[in-house]
DNA sequence: CGCGAGGCGCGG
DNA sequence: CGCGCCTCGCGA
């Protein structure tokens, strides 16, 4: 007999076998889709692997229904599924959830609905009638909700004879419900299409007041640029009216509106583009060169030097031998400005893949990806667009390379996307591009040693120039009382002058909330968090103590928790909110806007603050790392850093080298075209190598002395690191299991030269009443995959003890 | 003795 | 992951 093996979403290691017949066998292909029951009572989507006759050592299940005519994903995606899974130690059918959209692995919710065929009701069994009358009320019903009317738990044996019958089908949910997003566009009239009506109209006396010509002058100046679909929304801006004398031009009969489908994913496509500087053109040949012998080059570009207009002429090249190209991005930096930038240049070849659209319309950029169309040769894509479906990939660009976002925790996903675009490029056989102004100390190395190519583009671009960087000492500035509040004298000054000539500035304190802790003076008592071990961090907006771990919030108490004297609690530390209180102190009259986590909670959240900052509508943007995200703010004079040391000194191998491209990255927010930014950082030791290297703008030396230090304490890319995650409830079954695993691991692993550290307790032991250990493992680069059999070994060995079993472990990779 | 909450094991 | 089965504890 034959079998399949397929894949679940679920965080579960093997594939599962079922059994088909001769004739799914023969039609089956490895990608499709397949309906199973799983369990007692749940359908799931499965991925199909591979079709084969080995009859596996328990009893199988025969699959439901075949969902596709053709694969959904592709052998390379398979492939590069298999490898991301047993490279980060993570489920197969974890990753295909999190790299797949939703709606292409719908669970119990796989819909059925009436075909037209006519039924004669007593060909029907009692339970099929009752489904085939329920379809006549409502067009569709997700099979749970068959379930439900049938009282049965499983009713896929009554749904698959309904089908046999030709009664009701598997409905394409995705496809069905699938509406053409409608945009309203303004154009002339009929009566005015002509040059002369037009003409006429611009001079005559039909639109009466200033107003309505001013609105109409504008129409034609955005018809020129653009040709046409103008919206009401340009239209109002670009003529700096109100709406309602858009509904008098209207209702003159002058203008009219219409409405068409836009699709969402295409663009009018413009063909001119812009001429690269003579740097910009040497730095393209020298990509060019540098591909012919290597797969992977890095760029690295300083701010403002242009190396998106690079990235277009690379993906111009690449897309005319008739090849796909992926652009990555973190999330953030998926701007509005670059993407209709990249619009202007590859418009309906072009295709975005982003977290924030609908389930709907990604899944419409994976089945235009999928079938290979026009306008998805071309998609610029956060993190999971690394799994889309490509036919044939001619380049791979990973922009901000070095950016933390590629790299996500453990338990979603723990893998780095540039390492898996490397593998995807690879199974293309694709180039790869790297770029930062400030590439991880991995990428430098790769390039240093030569099996990434390097290329530099030091030169700005236009009249861009480097931002004044000065650090200032605030334990010297406390000494000579040169202080208010958390601010020094010289970024007051600076602020000053920088509103009076009516430019922005940028704060960042890394640390949301209003004060990171609350103090008794009397007893000394630290308000804590009761799941976690962490203390509560005070929002005064709230008038509330919050933990920025688990959620848990309570009402500021009156009195001290431990000692019950009444307002003893004092503010500790500086928060996001202080700061923004301060500054109300010294500048009543500016207009401050905040960035944390609180105020971007929204979907739009983040843009909302991004384009009042664009527009002019915020003198001050305080807030968290946050900040240093986004495009350029021409506007904006002066950046400060309330306090430098924060970034810096953290127990996290990566602090410095993060230190520096955080301050790096926020310093090139200041003053683009035209002027000088300020950059002001306070700290209390301004002697710090880094931020002395910050000021100097030497990233190579701070890179070279990183490396040093990663050589020396055995860190990456000397070593390879792995870091395993117990989670318990019970204190004691975390310390006796955490401790098996790690005297297991250095039973085989020590004689091999792999360093096992640990177990031990991280700075925050507990959170959500769970307690958390760590193994730290310090891996020579040649063992890294041997070592990871061997994990899985003492894994299994140690979910064979019982007590054991219900601890949660988790792998992080190459941290 | 009955049932509701919570833990554990399993699914193919 | 999520279901169901089993156990344990509390209340009549």
């Amino acid at each position: 007999m034959p079998y399949v093996d397929v894949v679940l979403p679920l965080p579960l290691r093997p594939a599962f076998t079922y059994e088909v017949n001769q004739e799914q066998a023969a039609f089956l292909q490895a990608g499709m889709r397949v309906v199973v029951p799983f369990g007692k009572s749940k359908i799931h989507t499965a991925i199909t692997l591979k079709v084969h006759e080995h009859s596996p050592s328990y009893p199988t299940k025969p699959i439901e229904f075949i969902l596709d005519e053709t694969p959904v994903l592709t052998p390379r995606q398979l492939q590069l599924f298999a490898w991301a899974s047993s490279y980060y130690l993570d489920s197969f059918g974890e990753l295909l959830k999190l790299g797949m959209p939703s709606v292409l692995l719908l669970e119990s919710e796989t819909m059925v609905e009436r075909t037209e065929q006519p039924v004669v009701a007593d060909t029907l069994s009692d339970d099929e009638f009752l489904v085939f009358e329920a379809l006549g009320h409502t067009s569709c019903l997700s099979t749970r909700e068959v379930g439900k009317i049938l009282q049965k738990k499983n009713p896929i044996g009554v749904l698959k004879t309904l089908i046999e019958k030709g009664v009701v089908r598997l409905s394409e949910k995705i496809f069905e419900k699938y509406q053409p997003k409608l945009q309203k566009y303004l154009r002339l009239a009929p009566a005015y299409q002509e040059k002369e009506a037009l003409n006429a109209l611009l001079e005559g006396t039909i639109l009466k007041t200033k107003a309505q010509q001013q609105l109409l002058w504008a129409f034609v100046a955005l018809r020129a640029q653009k040709q046409s679909l103008i919206t009401a929304d340009m239209l109002l801006e670009k003529a700096e009216v109100g709406t309602s004398v858009l509904k008098k031009v209207i209702d003159y009969g002058v203008l009219e509106v219409y409405t068409e489908a836009v699709d969402r994913v295409s663009f009018a496509s413009d063909s001119d583009t812009y001429p690269l500087s003579a740097a910009q053109e040497e730095v393209l040949a020298e990509i060019e060169t540098s591909f012919a012998e290597k797969n992977t080059v890095l760029l690295h570009g300083v701010a403002s030097s242009g190396k998106t207009l690079i990235y277009s002429k690379l993906i111009a090249q690449t897309l005319a031998q008739g090849k796909q190209v992926l652009y990555l991005l973190p999330e953030i930096g998926i701007s509005v400005q670059l993407t209709s930038r990249l619009e202007h240049f590859f418009g309906d070849q072009m295709s975005v893949y982003h977290n924030k659209y609908t389930t709907h319309e990604r899944v419409e950029v994976w089945n235009n990806v999928l079938a290979q169309k026009e306008k998805a040769q071309f998609v610029l894509g956060v993190r999971t667009a690394v799994f889309l479906p490509f036919h044939n990939l001619g380049l791979v660009i990973v922009d901000e390379e070095h950016d933390l976002s590629y790299k996500q925790a453990e338990g979603q996903g723990g893998y780095q996307v540039r390492d898996v675009a490397l593998m995807l490029a690879h199974l293309h056989g694709a180039k790869t591009l790297l770029g930062s102004a400030t590439p991880s100390a991995e990428s430098y190395y790769n390039a240093q040693i030569g099996k990434y190519g390097m290329v530099r583009l030091t030169e700005r671009f236009a009249n861009t120039q480097p931002p004044q960087i000065a650090l200032i000492d605030l334990k010297e500035k406390t000494k000579k009382k040169e202080t208010q509040g958390h601010f020094s004298d010289t970024l007051l000054e600076a602020m000053t002058q920088t509103l009076a000539q009516g430019k922005q500035v940028i704060l960042l304190q890394n640390r949301r909330g209003y004060s990171p802790y609350l103090q008794c003076e009397h007893c000394d008592t630290i308000p804590q968090c009761p799941n976690c071990d962490v203390s509560l961090t005070y929002h005064q907006l709230q008038n509330q103590l919050r933990c920025h771990y688990c959620g848990y919030s309570i009402p500021k108490p009156t009195s001290c928790p431990a000692c019950q004297s009444y307002n003893t609690l004092q503010t500790k530390g500086l928060g996001t909110e202080k700061v923004e209180e301060e500054l109300l102190q010294f500048f009543p009259k500016a207009r401050i806007d905040r960035m944390d986590m609180d105020t971007t909670k929204g979907k739009y959240g983040f843009e909302k603050i991004i384009h009042r900052l664009e527009k002019g509508e915020t003198d001050i943007l305080v807030g968290t790392q946050m900040v240093s995200k986004g495009m350029d703010f021409p506007r904006v004079g002066l950046v400060g850093i309330m306090n430098a040391d924060l970034l810096l000194y953290q127990q996290d191998f990566r602090a410095l080298e993060r230190g520096y491209q955080l301050l790096a990255h926020i310093a090139g927010r200041a003053g683009r075209k035209d002027s000088v930014g300020q950059v002001v950082i306070q700290t209390y030791n301004p002697f710090q190598e880094v931020l002395q290297q910050v000021k100097d703008g030497a990233y190579e030396q701070m890179i070279g002395r990183q490396l040093q230090e990663r050589r020396d304490f055995h860190y990456p890319p000397f070593y390879r690191l792995i870091r395993i995650t117990f989670k318990h409830k019970e204190q004691q079954r975390i310390d006796e299991s955490s401790h098996w695993f790690a005297e297991s691991l250095r039973l085989g692993l020590i004689s091999q030269g792999v360093e096992v550290l640990g177990a031990e307790y991280p700075p925050i032991s507990r959170i959500r009443n769970e307690y958390i250990k760590h193994i730290l493992l310090k891996i020579p680069p040649k063992l890294l995959s041997w070592v990871k059999e061997y994990i899985l070994r003492v894994e299994q060995r140690f979910f064979s003890v019982a007590a054991f079993r219900a601890v949660q472990v988790s792998y992080n990779v190459d941290i």
